[in-house]
DNA sequence: CTCAGCCTTCTTTTT
DNA sequence: GAAGGCTGAG
């Protein structure tokens, strides 16, 4: 179906700037151009400003496919697309907006042969990359080196990748316990890049180094892109890192019209590289930066906002600002120490009935916590007492196994030398282990058509495993010739025709929650009703950041619950309440961030998890704990004890005579 | 030599 | 709850 729509006059946008704005946000918005830095404090309206400008840029007669905007999370952009929309009304064609990885991805799509690629190539993740390297390491690791496991060595490639940094910098820095072995560490990462190039797979990194590679080695490309994208805007500018840094400023290079969001005091991602001297270096970087600063917050009450000013200002490095509030004076954030674990679960689930009792919904209620682990026992005790709720936290969909290994057999198909997908989908096979895995890749990788070559195999594959084995061709018999012949095997299709021809028997087979994993492929599988490439299908997944859940018109799975988060997942949204759980010394901030210096960055990252509450704040400790290694008492931490004490007031919880 | 299943260990944060 | 290591069965 074709739309068509009226073209309007400029000033038929009907957007009231001045009114709508507050004249922080008006000048950010109607500036004419040029390089401009945003500092923008934690709910201060920077979502807003952002979206007036780019409705801003549209009104005034640039076009949609000349903007483009990068975003740190795949949801951020839809959600700034949809309220751009949505204020200027109609459809907006053209107007690109994702995260670095996914632009990245679409250009290298496009123009992989200037990088030294194939067609079709594939992503790895972060489990992907471990186990490359660890097969990698097989042909380097003698007997008594003590070399790095795989994952460690993907870690340290992509810190040395997105800092710029190369390997025997960063290991004497970094990762000085391996300070003997950095040759051989060099040739596992040489090894590393090759078998990538060979196998036709890129790991996230590189799709930010080949878009570089792309822009900076190709005077055509550069200059290309350089002139489409007449408008850059770039939110959550403190997480980037030099590679990405680099990347705009390629892009921006024809007409410097680059706009960079960010909040130094939210930077929380150093450990992936995220360097925040770019935000305080920009204005060296681009000289003639016009700087804005958004300092009134709409979100928090002034009591939660003068704990979180009161907690920042004790950072060495950043901007000092202080945020103001618009918002009447409300109650006083909670402090409130508990006896264990259980009796912090305890307390926030009848806290949550308590307020949901009051009239407030669930959608307005989150806990956040430093770590994944920290959720356990809430979880349980939530379920128990019947309240709904939803983690955003530990596992990603996509992660999962069982997703992964549907993925495993379509992206076989895209890309026939993808070795770990190879290894991972015959594993699935009863009888077939490591050792066969690896002889069976072994012939794929020497044939000139894997898959036809497959099919001649069934001498390599030990007499038990043979009925197996032969289903498993006559699945990828199916997928294959789906896909060659007049590409009618969709994605979708292929992920059904997977499920009910043996995968569903195997879940039922191995896992007690087959049920559950069922239900994640089906999901999957109307996910993938969207896509009519089984490439674009299998990239998009790799890179879908949010946990599977709400890719929208999920049918009427809006129910009310409570979200549990971890704090850096709960960037940028914010709750009318929120607890914060396991502020214990050494759990937030964790004992390994102290170690590795970057308390300030943990002292972040708790600005962030207070600066999410509108208007009710808790912040809780257990004090005694029966864990493993430190039994006895736990300490609050440190980020609270620092508090003034006209910051919060504390409540004692005693237990009560509730029934069990 | 291969594989599967049971055991222990250990939990940062993520595109 | 998951991932890696060890052991025993084939």
């Amino acid at each position: 179906m074709k739309k068509y729509y009226l073209r309007r006059e400029p000033s038929g946008f009907k957007l009231n700037y001045e009114k709508e704005l507050n004249q922080e946000q008006y000048t950010v918005v109607m500036h004419p151009g040029g390089p401009m830095l945003v500092l923008a404090g934690a709910g201060t309206g920077k979502t807003r400003t952002v979206t007036y400008r780019v409705a801003r840029l549209l009104e005034t007669g640039t076009r949609p496919e000349n903007i483009l905007l990068l975003t740190f999370t795949n949801k951020a952009a839809q959600e700034m697309m949809r309220r751009v929309e949505f204020l200027i009304g109609r459809n907006v064609q053209g107007l690109r907006g994702g995260t670095f990885h996914h632009i990245g991805n679409m250009l290298l799509r496009r123009h992989y042969i200037l990088v030294g690629y194939k067609g079709g190539f594939s992503i790895l993740d972060r489990e992907d990359s471990k186990d490359l390297f660890d097969i990698c390491l097989t042909g380097i690791k003698k007997k008594d080196t003590l070399l790095p496991k795989g994952s460690v060595l993907s870690d340290m490639h992509s810190l040395s990748k997105n800092k710029g940094i190369s390997i025997e910098e960063i290991i004497p820095f970094r990762f000085p316990h391996f300070s003997q072995v950095i040759e051989e560490i060099k040739q596992t990462v040489t090894l590393y890049e090759r078998k990538k190039q060979t196998l036709n797979l890129m790991d996230f990194d590189d799709l930010l180094t080949n878009w570089k590679r792309l822009l900076a080695e190709n005077e055509n490309i550069r200059e290309y892109y350089s002139a489409k994208f007449m408008h850059l805007l770039v939110d959550e500018y403190q997480d980037t890192n030099k590679l990405q840094a680099e990347i705009v400023d390629l892009l921006a290079n024809t007409n410097r019209n680059l706009m960079a969001v960010g909040d130094d005091a939210q930077s929380i991602y150093s450990f992936r590289g995220a360097d925040f001297e770019n935000i305080l270096k920009f204005p060296e970087k681009y000289r003639d930066v016009t700087i804005f600063s958004l300092t009134t917050n709409y979100r928090s009450t002034p009591d939660i906002l003068h704990l979180a000013n009161a907690s920042i200002i004790q950072n060495v490095q950043q901007f000092p600002k202080e945020l103001h509030s618009v918002k009447n004076s409300g109650n006083m954030p909670s402090l409130v120490p508990l006896r264990d674990v259980f009796q912090q679960a305890d307390f926030v689930g009848q806290r949550i009935l308590d307020f949901n009792a009051d009239g407030m919904t669930l959608n307005e209620i989150a806990v956040l916590y430093r770590s994944h682990y920290q959720s356990m026992e809430l979880q349980m005790e939530l379920q128990r007492r019947g309240v709904p709720f939803e983690v955003r936290s530990g596992l990603k969909f996509f992660e999962q196994a069982h997703i992964k290994d549907i993925l495993s057999f379509l992206r076989v198909v895209v890309n026939p030398y993808d070795e770990l997908s190879w290894k991972r989908i015959a594993r699935l096979v009863p009888g077939i282990g490591n050792i066969t895995a690896a002889k069976l890749w072994d012939a794929i990788s020497r044939s000139e058509s894997p898959l036809d070559a497959i099919f001649e195999m069934g001498r390599l594959v030990p007499k038990k495993a043979v009925d197996g084995f032969n289903l498993f061709l006559d699945l990828l018999k199916v997928l294959n010739e789906g896909g060659h012949e007049n590409e009618s095997l969709q994605p979708a299709a292929a992920v059904d025709h997977l499920l009910s021809h043996g995968y569903e028997d195997y879940l039922y087979s191995h896992y007690p929650n087959a049920a559950e994993r069922i239900e994640d492929i089906e999901q999957m599988r109307r996910f993938a009703t969207k896509y009519t490439s089984l490439e674009i299908f299998i990239s998009d997944m790799s890179l879908q950041s949010a946990s599977g859940d709400e890719s929208d018109e999920g049918e009427g799975d809006d129910r009310e619950c409570v979200i549990l988060s971890t704090v850096h997942q709960a960037k940028g949204l914010e709750w009318n309440t929120v607890f914060i759980i396991g502020l214990n010394d050494g759990k937030f901030p964790s004992v390994r961030s102290l170690k590795t210096d970057s308390e300030e960055e943990e002292r972040r990252l708790f600005y962030v998890a207070v600066t999410r509450a509108k208007d009710e704040l808790y912040l809780c400790y257990p004090i005694t704990s029966e864990e493993w290694q430190g039994l006895g008492f736990l300490r609050p931490s440190r980020f609270v004890k620092e508090l003034p004490e006209n910051t919060y007031e504390e409540i004692v919880v005693e237990d009560g005579d509730e029934v069990p």
